[in-house]
DNA sequence: GTCTATAAGGCGATAGAC
DNA sequence: GTCTATCGCCTTATAGAC
């Protein structure tokens, strides 16, 4: 997608109606202006990879659930395109409430799957996680959102690995032992 | 500064010349194209960066670098700018290689500051991280630029505060005990 | 080194024929 | 619902006076 590897300000109706095969007054028919064109597309981007998440089945492993989460992760860095929700998160200056609402859901979904994530695997594995749960799930998230623009930008897809050995290594057998935030023995 | 706001194309020399008070074509006679413009700025702005981390005390105790390291970001986070590198590392597509360079030397300057401080904290602490130093160390770096995009969006300067706490606590008395990648008890 | 003036083309958006 | 045609403005960039 366009938006994906350009961002709001680096396509036009015209690159959008080439790519489509149609004129740009057609375009503007179905989406009159550029933020209800973002704001269609990233509706659909967020529900769709939304749905992906929730698919997830709870009943597995945790690490098994982490293997899942972070596939797509996995697939699409090193692409030329990034995470709708990330591109459009630095143009936020430029877009609408009702686009900068779609894409605080989209973080809080996110976090909150990966909080969940991390408490059962804390619950699990009897072991106390370096940060609260909900820290380390933000973090994780942004560290993945960053893996995949630093990914693009080094063509390396295997920049976005050292985010997903955090999450990876963080429902693992690795934990405080007791307490979280007390001084060493 | 205009670029940290709204990226690369989301400002013009109109908007710049407004603001610095002088007409385009002068802005043209210093910097002929906007890629010499956003080379120049970026150049500066990495540099003075550079600066402010090799700046930090290697002597300090591995907390104090921590909380001298993190400054800069808590303080920047929830403002209307971001770091510009993390700007315009999602406007890659329309940048030519000399700013990917310098874009990339940025993240790799951090990376290494941020792995040594890690692999000191494990040392001084004789405790094993999660995952090798230089991984914990992209994932922090991913986790606080993402933060700041993110503190933007939901106007809410704590949002980065994540991503600190995951570094705060790794350097701190928190590890795993013995091996790092081993199964559970 | 900054100005006025202007070029040449892209932009989002609209009117109206079909 | 897609087309042609066009509007008014903004864009980067240059030429030449001062």
């Amino acid at each position: 997608m366009l938006v994906r590897q350009r961002g709001f300000n680096g396509f036009s109706y015209r690159d959008l109606a080439e790519r489509v095969g149609v004129k740009t007054s057609s375009i503007h028919y179905h989406f009159p202006s550029k933020e209800d064109l973002v704001q269609a597309a990233v509706t659909e981007y967020s529900a769709r990879n939304a749905q992906r998440v929730r698919d997830i089945d709870t009943s597995l492993p945790v690490d098994a659930q982490a293997r899942a989460y972070l596939a797509p992760w996995l697939a699409t860095a090193g692409g030329d395109a990034i995470c709708l929700v990330g591109m459009l998160s630095t143009d936020a200056v430029f877009l609408p409430e009702a686009v900068h609402r779609i894409l605080k859901d989209f973080y809080r979904l996110h976090e909150t799957w990966l909080t969940r994530l991390l408490e059962t695997a804390q619950a699990v594995r009897q072991k106390a996680l370096p940060i609260p749960p909900q820290a380390l799930a933000q973090a994780v998230f942004g560290a993945l959102q960053s893996g995949l623009v630093v990914a693009r930008l080094f063509g390396a897809p295997q920049r976005i690995e050292a985010a997903a050995d955090l999450l990876t290594a963080s429902v693992s057998a690795w934990a405080a032992p007791g307490r979280v935030t007390g001084p060493g023995p």
